[in-house]
DNA sequence: AATGAATGAGAGTTCATTCAT
DNA sequence: TATGAATGAACTCTCATTCAT
């Protein structure tokens, strides 16, 4: 079911020539850097300097595997959403029913969310700075739910629904819940009871009319 | 009920001083053509010429209103705030059940997304550039949230459960549902069938355990 | 007889805008110091800072008054046009006869360029740099001659020959000595031997066939 | 007649080593590559990359063939000195009497000029990248001249003047009418028009006093 | 109250050259 | 002989802020 951007891309230069062994170790060594600096500082106040001092390399380097700041910015937020997906499905895949599935993919992301709050922020700054890999960015996790509901819906395991719309209200939810428990909260995770209360809400939503 | 953020501060020049009437309206100005600049070009591609020439004031007449630009910024959103709930509640308190209080106030939030998208970016780039004023937005339109809830609840019109983390999941729905058919949509509000969806999804999500 | 472009234009900032007495001051600074820095260093290797700093102004300032480097330089050849022509034509008018005022326009000439061997450079570095404006700096001197030209050819003072050609012929003579024997050479003017060589080619190449 | 600057140099590395034939090959290949971009982009735009990338070889091996680009850039400019020469004076070899040689080395030279336009604005490029040797330049060139007038003075073909004074006219009219017909003009090579006029004018230089 | 000239640090980016393989 | 990664200084240009008038 994986579709062609879920292909990990091979790493090449500025110019799109091949990379040495070399090569590709200084390539990841600026793509980390660059994650760091972007989540520490906001994609404006991140410069090239901060970026290759992180690194290691000198300024020019920077320019030997990327053509501007700009595109180390759109490579990190593809990057990011790979990962997301990748967490959230790898964890909803360990559930046995339906419901439970959907429980660990909320989990699974706020574990991830947890573990990467640096790549939190950068996708947050795509609004401004990357507006369409933005939008990519949220199709393809709607596009990955839709799958999941519709199985659902014609198993009769939640009520009968638009499931796009409800794709867009579940990120919608993973995303807000995230930013105010796992971010700005006191914990690392979101807490037990809060978790309770968001699924609570989840599955009375998605219940089919008249049960829950 | 109104707190004490609510109230329109008097507006003061930079160093706390009172003004005159043209002082008024000049710092009205700058604060009219801050707010179309920074939602056209984004906080940082926003400069201090875009604004005063805008504003068709001198550069160094900018600072006699603001201590910088960091300052105006935070000052719009505050701003932004007041009138978002605002809209949001007077459109809610023409509806006699509450029910259809609730879907007023998604609609008087995604006409106002649809009037302003240009504070709505304004608000979206608070994240990154004034987070703790970010925060403060979201409390402040959960606080009101809540304040509902807790009233239907003891009303028994909705299910028992955590007002506020119900607040954060109702403030998460409309943003996003507001940013994908309002913002990023063709048309100009969200169309019927998907506002349905979403109070569809809502309703059943503050449902009674049983009812919806 | 004087045309448009003869005309000094009023000097303005970088957008246009009209400059006060201090600002007319600062940006005449950074001409000269344009002028100097362009000169010795070639126009790829003159820096704004060179140039800034030849003006005792800040590098920012630069840029109040003109929007690149290159923008400066285009109005330094076009300023120079003007002098030069300025001179050569002064000279040529205290003459009485005609080859009188041929002699004294090309003495006029080399003097202008043992005087100003920078603004010299700028020109000849303009067909790289400058190409479009190089051409017009040529037509004009060009087009001040052939006016001269058809007047002596009616009176009969020199041969009917293509006043156009003659022209370019004349500017070539002019340029490739002012170079040879000012610029590179040991005097700080065309030795009277040369000079006088010259004028013999000139005034035979300009004769009307049979005498001279 | 030839001196030693005619003679071209045995090709060798940028240490001065010996080259093995492959050496050789791509010697010229990094050679006329750089021809082609300094003709393209002038000196200070052209760069190693470019000129390496032309010449399909990688950065590094630029340096084992010459020490920098200002070394090419001479090399280039010596190069070009020989072959318009070579042209010229293989041009007016071919006419009978003194006036059609000279008229057949100013055509040559035209046509010259129209073949390798390239060449012809890295000439001009020189006079502030390298002005020794764009002296140089004119020098064999000139001397070059000076050895046909003196004879054809010897004969009494045309008339005494100071040779040297004679053959930088000579080259000045060639450069200037040159630029103006050839390289901005419309055709591709001087109208034979033009050609009258300008040979008219250096007939008429060139003549003994009182015929023409 | 208002102007606009001036500042200067810092941004992203380029490029001739060197070095390790 | 050839490669291509790495360097780092230098470049042009921007902009929030201050200052003199």
């Amino acid at each position: 079911m994986s579709t062609t951007w879920d292909v990990d891309p091979a790493p090449s230069g500025a110019g799109g020539r091949a990379l040495t062994n070399r090569g590709v170790r200084t390539r990841t060594a600026l793509l980390e850097a660059a994650e760091a600096v972007f989540a520490e500082h906001g994609y404006h106040d991140a410069s090239i300097v901060k970026i290759t001092e992180a690194a290691k390399v000198a300024q020019g380097t920077f320019y030997l595997y990327f053509e501007s700041k700009q595109q180390v910015f759109d490579e990190l937020v593809r990057d990011l959403n790979r990962r997301v997906r990748h967490a959230m499905r790898e964890r909803s895949d360990q559930g046995s029913t339906r419901a439970e599935r959907e429980r660990l993919g909320f989990r699974g992301y706020f574990e991830f969310v947890a573990e990467h709050p640096a790549l939190y922020r950068i996708i947050r700054q795509a609004e401004i700075v990357a507006p369409d890999i933005l939008r990519e960015h949220y199709e393809r996790i709607s596009i990955g739910y839709v799958e999941g509901l519709r199985t659902a819906m014609a198993a009769g395991e939640i009520g009968e629904a638009d499931p796009e719309v409800v794709s867009w209200i579940l990120m919608a939810i993973g995303e807000m819940v995230g930013a105010r428990w796992v971010l700005w909260g006191e914990s690392d995770t979101v807490p037990d009871d809060v978790f309770d209360q968001v699924m609570g809400f989840v599955e009375r939503g998605l219940a089919t009319r008249g049960d829950a």
